[in-house]
RNA sequence: GCCCGGGUGGUGGAAUUGGUAUACACGCAAGACUUAAAAUUUUGUGUCGCAAGACAUGCGGGUUCGACUCCCGCCCCGGGCACCA
């Protein structure tokens, strides 16, 4: 047979599949599913080998789905607005709408090399005019509904380019392009209330098939967080300061609090304020820096004192200074915070710097300590340590004091557990067992083992510590009444109400506990009040809920989340459909007038005022205003390159439509996206800013579904050969066109999926790729092998497990094992020295996901008529992978130490008969009786003497 | 600092309701074919040991008849977030 020539097979098959339409979606057809990339932004350097794996991923997904019947949707476009092509523009004087086209038609050809099975008549480009009038639509609608605003918005400002930065651009507190100094300034900007939806977003993360690290990500970045709104009074004074904590049980402690500079209630409390003049220059200092500034300097806190004014603590009634700081943020909570220097790291270290009161209002329990150094374990000799353990019915507690060597102590805990040697541990072994609940002994004694370690990690600081050990499992004990005689043998027990474990504490252990905050570390977690008035001996979270009741406050949630910043003094961008006229303020571009088009200009740069470029072309930015056709000016900011791909995949839906962004009827068929597989690395952007679209839209009943994407999941990064990113830079880029004329699309394809788990980050190796291309040789000629009289039995189970292992693998995009066990497959074929016809076009079938363009020509060869893309997904048969013989391994005492073959159903007895007769076996049991005996039927047999 | 991943041969990696660790591939070594080379192919390949066997999944403990897998503590690498009260 001919040589297999990928060169001629694949440009054959790609020729024939276009001029078929084979993956065109039907709008006609039920039964859809739809399956997505992240559309690329198409940059000059053209199509990375990174793009082809979640491409090839999902492209074996679309595949497969359309061999097993459905109506597939694999839609691709370009997300094509953005800096790269605008400074290529800069540099080059050449129009980035043309830029645009010769980088798109770079990668629509290379990405049809790579034979991705895409429905190419619905491709989208989002610097078309016809498809961003779309986007500047879903803007008005935004605005209609008040969701879009404008806003001074303090920005970072590059004093050389004389330009906004995101702050994305912003890396090291430099420009990103020129390495300049960043500044903040105050800019107008267009703003979107995503916080509108941050609770939505949040919730409804529950029911979505995301991936764990995605739903992680997107929690993390919404930052939901449920505490106390408690208002402060001020001394002498009607105004309030309100505060956000999550921490109500620690209000007794708070003994200052701080105000944001930019908090507005220091302009209105500037006539009581007797230091104005320096808390001016503070507010005015904290404002230039940049936020990258002021978070980096996380150890030296700065602040100033309002001094003349003093707040009263609802909770105890004291006066309490105020200052401002710029550790506070204003746009967080209320951007004003009670601070707790004992329990708060941050109010700590201020509170050291200026000699603010730290005073402690709880006790913290061992098991909130970490790192306890294990060396210094051996050291110790003497210390004190307490254990209690609660009754979760009475609420009482159970003290059990240790006095003297601690290594006796530790033994005597750990050795508890281990040995049970001394009366005291017996005791203990005892109320696990009585108690008789899973795990008790496990949590328990971990938690001994960090309590005694503790203790003997800082024994040299001659501190204690209160070992909190939960041990709900003993209400059992007590509720039976048996807890006198134990009693008894732990002579040391007796049931005691909360307070009394502050007073067992009490003045000696407060002391110590005192003395570690003073020098030391604020001790956060939580624990059990004191210096708290009746609340003392609470534990946190119960006292939580009366201390917020006491002072009159309410439970709020916040959010981290900020509303998105939509502007960008950009040119390449769709311009923002707005009018700002001077006696109606802002008014949109009526919807007919869609789409606002980007008009030519000669220089894409910013201008001096940092304003886009557009606000040079008067015949743009000078119009009639709509509503009162006076004199107005079009808004010149664009929106950022989120926007277009905030809601594109709806356009596949419809990609032509020039009366609606995409018929209703269309949208219903086809959304929501089955399956969108995308970068980590959008997340919290992409994924999120389009969610809050889609809800939107969902809102204003213009699409059907509440969530765009029913899965989500993520590729991981393909890095350089021994690592690192690949960049131009460095010279390390693989160019995937010289990879397919080496060896073909097929064998990029394979090696792609091969090369490593899905999701993780993997280096590219030149050299393991040859061993997909060997494989693909070897499946090509094993085409030489096919025997039609065969029939297929002898590789009929391996070949069913073929089938059920790929099937399976590809839905759980274990792409690497899929291919492995293709490889077994050929590998025994080869073995076999021939193959059924029937065998080997299953495998073909099996293979054609992954490497379409070979086997559809082998497909041909074996004189099959359709194309194996069209033909329907084999099955697999369970009964025959089950083999009648199989290999039980025997082991004696756990340790191998031989195996035998089995046949049909074994009994334990029947099996222990067979290994038996191994002589080997018997070397081990020395014709010993066997005490115990684990037989895994079909797998395994333990001989325990 | 916090959160999320990850740590298994010379290399990429398999294996998790606990049940024969190292599948598959690369590389390497020896052999076959060849005038020769490439390609192909056969065999071998965790470490130590002549062998029996012992030891090996980042480190230290634990649970178990049996641990890469579960529990406790720690170390290292990658990524993300970072004064969020």
């Amino acid at each position: 047979m001919k040589k297999y020539d990928h060169k001629r097979i694949e440009r054959k098959w790609q020729d024939v599949w276009e001029k078929k339409e084979l993956y065109k979606a039907d709008d006609k057809k039920s039964d859809k599913e739809y399956i997505l990339v992240e559309f690329p932004y198409p940059s000059g350097d053209g199509l990375h080998v990174g793009h082809a794996r979640p491409y090839t991923a999902m492209d074996i997904v679309a595949r497969k789905r359309r061999a097993e019947g459905k109506n597939v949707l694999f839609p691709i476009g370009w997300d094509a607005f953005g800096l790269p092509t605008e400074n290529y523009a800069i540099k080059t004087g050449t129009h980035p709408k043309d830029v645009t086209k010769n980088n798109t038609d770079k990668f629509r050809a290379q990405i049809k090399s790579i034979g991705i099975s895409f429905d190419w008549s619905r491709e989208i480009n989002t610097t078309d005019p016809t498809y961003y009038k779309w986007t500047q639509w879903i803007f008005l609608q935004l605005y209609k509904k008040g969701l879009a605003y404008k806003a001074k918005m303090s920005i970072n400002w590059c004093l050389t380019c004389k330009i906004g930065l995101a702050n994305e651009e912003v890396i090291d507190g430099k420009c990103e392009r020129c390495g300049g100094e960043i500044d903040m300034r105050e800019k107008e900007q267009w703003m979107l209330s995503i916080t509108k939806y941050a609770d939505r977003l949040h919730d409804d993360l529950e029911e979505l098939d995301y991936t764990e690290a995605i739903k992680v990500g997107q929690r993390n970045w919404i930052g939901k967080s449920e505490g106390a709104e408690i208002t402060f009074k001020i001394k002498g004074s009607d105004k309030e300061i309100k505060t956000f904590t999550t921490r109500p049980d620690t209000l007794f402690g708070a003994t200052y609090m701080v105000l944001a500079p930019e908090h507005s209630l220091v302009k209105e409390l500037k006539d009581s304020i007797t230091n104005l003049d320096e808390v001016l220059r503070y507010i005015e200092v904290s404002a230039k820096r940049s936020e990258i500034e002021r978070t980096d300097d996380t150890k030296g806190k700065t602040g100033v004192e309002l001094k003349g004014v003093k707040a009263i603590n609802p909770a105890n009634n004291e006066e309490i200074p105020i200052y401002i700081a710029d550790y506070v943020m204003a746009h967080y909570g209320t951007g004003a915070i009670m601070a707790v220097p004992a329990h708060d790291e941050r109010d700590f270290a201020f509170a050291k710097k200026y000699n603010l009161e730290i005073r402690q209002v709880l006790v913290t329990c061992a098991e909130d300590v970490t790192n306890p150094p294990q060396e210094r374990f051996d050291e110790v000799s003497r210390d004190m340590i307490i254990v209690h353990l609660r009754n979760k019915s009475t609420g009482k507690f159970a003290l059990l004091d240790w006095h003297g060597s601690l290594e006796g102590i530790t033994t005597a805990i750990m050795g508890g557990i281990e040995k049970r040697q001394t009366p005291e541990e017996a005791a203990l072994t005892e109320i696990e067992e009585e108690a008789a609940i899973p795990n008790a002994k496990i949590v328990s004694r971990s938690r001994w083992i960090t309590a005694a370690k503790y203790c003997a990690s800082h024994k040299k600081q001659n501190r204690c510590a209160i070992v909190h050990a939960f041990m709900a499992e003993v209400d059992d004990l007590i509720s039976q009444g048996k807890i006198n005689e134990h009693e008894q043998s732990l002579h040391t027990l007796t049931w005691v109400d909360k307070k009394e474990i502050l007073n067992r504490l009490t003045p000696y252990h407060q002391r110590q506990v005192w003395h570690i905050l003073q020098n030391e570390e604020a001790l956060i977690g939580t624990g059990f009040l004191m210096n708290s008035g009746k609340f003392d001996g609470m534990e946190s979270e119960g006292a939580k809920e009366k201390i917020i009741k006491k002072v009159g406050g309410k439970m709020v949630t916040t959010y981290k989340l900020r509303d998105w910043v939509f502007s960008r003094q950009r040119y390449w961008g769709e311009p923002i459909p707005m009018i700002h006229c001077k006696v109606d303020g802002w008014v949109p571009v009526p919807e007919d007038q869609l789409p606002v088009e980007l008009p030519e200009v000669e220089k894409y740069e910013p201008t001096d005022s940092g304003e886009s470029p557009l606000a040079n072309i008067s015949d743009f930015v000078n119009v009639k205003c709509p509503k009162c056709g006076g004199r107005a000016r079009r808004e010149t900011d664009t929106m950022p390159n989120w926007a277009g791909s905030s809601w594109y995949f709806l356009r596949y839906a419809d990609p032509t439509n020039a009366k609606e962004f995409a018929n209703k009827k269309l949208l219903k068929e086809w959304m929501p996206v089955d399956w969108y597989n995308g970068g980590m690395e959008h997340t919290t952007l992409h994924l999120l800013y389009s969610r809050f679209w889609h809800k939107f839209l969902y809102d204003q009943k213009l699409v059907s579904s509440s969530e765009p994407y029913k899965k989500r999941t993520s590729h991981g990064l393909i890095l350089a050969e021994g690592g690192g990113k690949m960049s131009k830079s460095k010279g390390n880029v693989v160019n995937p066109d010289e990879v397919i004329d080496n060896v073909g699309a097929d064998t990029l394809r394979v090696y792609e999926m091969f090369m490593g788990p899905f999701e993780q980050a993997i280096s590219w190796s030149t050299d393991n790729m040859v061993g997909s291309r060997r494989f693909l040789d070897r499946v090509w000629r094993v085409m030489d092998i096919v025997d039609d009289k065969r029939d297929v039995e002898s590789i009929d189970a391996l070949l069913h497990k073929t089938i059920k292992k790929v099937s399976e693998d590809v839905e759980a995009m274990k792409f690497n094992t899929a291919v492995s066990s293709l490889m077994i497959f050929i590998n025994e074929i080869e073995k076999e020295g021939r193959v059924s016809r029937g065998a080997y076009r299953t495998f073909l079938q099996l293979l054609a996901p992954f490497a379409p363009h070979i086997t559809e020509e082998l497909w041909e060869n074996i004189g099959e008529g359709e194309s194996i893309h069209k033909a329907p997904w084999p099955s697999y048969d369970a009964s025959k992978i089950n083999e009648n013989t199989y290999t039980v391994a025997v082991q004696v005492n756990g340790k191998l130490r031989g195996e035998f073959e089995g046949e049909g159903g074994l009994t334990k007895e029947q099996a222990l008969e067979k290994a038996l007769l191994i002589p080997n076996i018997l070397k081990w049991t020395n014709s010993k009786k066997p005490k115990r005996l684990i037989y895994v039927p079909k797998k395994l047999i333990n001989i325990v003497i």
